[in-house]
DNA sequence: AAGCTTGTTGGACAAATGTACAACAAGCGT
DNA sequence: ACGCTTGTTGTACATTTGTCCAACAAGCTT
């Protein structure tokens, strides 16, 4: 007499929704080469037909994986950015500080970048998608620099050049995190800051 | 009557060679997960068995191929820095320059350094691998640095700073090629050095 | 020539992959 | 109670994966 319940219902929003964390901890704890959809089936305590019911295909739910990591990290930011108080430049700070302490910078969330980008250049609707994300990313800190005094002109090229520092320090962060420490990362990006409101 | 050698003998270094090509063109050409054991020998006009004779594995392949490219590219910096003449401020502004145009700034390229990423958090060897590197190109940063007058205490924060906003910019680059233009990321590289130095 | 070493082949092998699909179970409206 | 819709299961399927290995071919030594 098997008394586990084999089969639960549960809301398709939720459902949806267990199934991309699923995603997001099997990256994290077997790489991109350990992710495939029986794993995440596994993980997520469902048979592996289920993942074709709700998502086309593998690449898609690593690309709906990504964007609910994505949304994560934003949150994340802009929470510490909101507790930073109205000083423009301590938000720009707080920005930055979080951008490379847990849980936005951690080993555990690379391989769902990794991931969406092998992805990028062969599917030209992810290309889309993180043309799209990139450029809220980058609007984001363009409105921090416009609320900093920042020329509206010198505003587009001075939030790419932040976008890009931060990010190529946090990937190092995580690809090797003892060559540097995340303060001397925070203390970089702020220096940065600093030359260009200067 | 088939004249064409089935079995033709090469030197081992150039076999190496020319597996280690193949293999870069197919992770140019069919990305991440279009590259594999049978697609790399097909490239190369080699049997199958042959990858596993010369290479201790796949993931060995891949980071040979990886160590490979960026010979390439450090080659082609050097070219760049070494014709810019003297002044230590123009070669500075010459690496940054050839690392946002081809052939180093391509998204060929992109998708060896994922599958190369994609094996450093589970690969201890392939982990030391990438710290080494890093740790070689961030020296030459330095270099370069020490040679504009930068103290050298300020050297080491200086060359983790203009390496990770290089390869920030490299990356958003190649994957979304319409954000920024090469020029503008030379320009957002050179105007950091410029406050590096100051 | 004969034998030995070794690069090379081509296929065998088990394991793993993504997807498709018939069957089943549960809740809902009637 | 009944049927209908639909989330869910489990498996089957054809491919593809990485690795292994016995056989073979070329060159070198003797």
């Amino acid at each position: 007499m098997n008394t586990i319940p084999a089969f639960t219902r549960a809301e398709p929003d939720a459902r949806r929704a267990s199934l991309i964390a699923a995603a997001a901890q099997v990256l994290a704890r077997h790489g991109v080469a350990g992710t495939s959809v029986r794993a995440i089936a596994v993980q997520a305590g469902v048979s592996p037909g289920l993942v074709g019911h709700y998502f086309d295909g593998i690449d898609a739910l690593i690309a709906e994986t990504y964007a609910h990591v994505e949304a994560q990290v934003a949150a994340a930011i802009d929470a510490a950015v909101a507790s930073a108080g109205p000083d423009p430049r301590a938000r720009l700070d707080a920005f930055v500080t979080a951008s490379f302490a847990p849980p936005v910078a951690s080993p555990d969330l690379l391989a769902t970048w990794i991931a969406f980008w092998s992805l990028v250049p062969s599917r030209p609707a992810i290309a889309g998608q993180h043309d799209e994300q990139y450029a809220q990313f980058r609007a984001r800190v363009e409105g921090l620099l416009g609320d900093c005094g920042l020329a509206r002109e010198r505003q587009r090229l001075a939030a790419i050049a932040i976008t890009a520092l931060v990010d190529g320090l946090w990937l190092e962060l995580c690809l090797s995190p003892h060559a540097f420490s995340a303060q001397e990362a925070g203390g970089i990006a702020r220096a940065n800051l600093d030359a260009l409101l200067r």
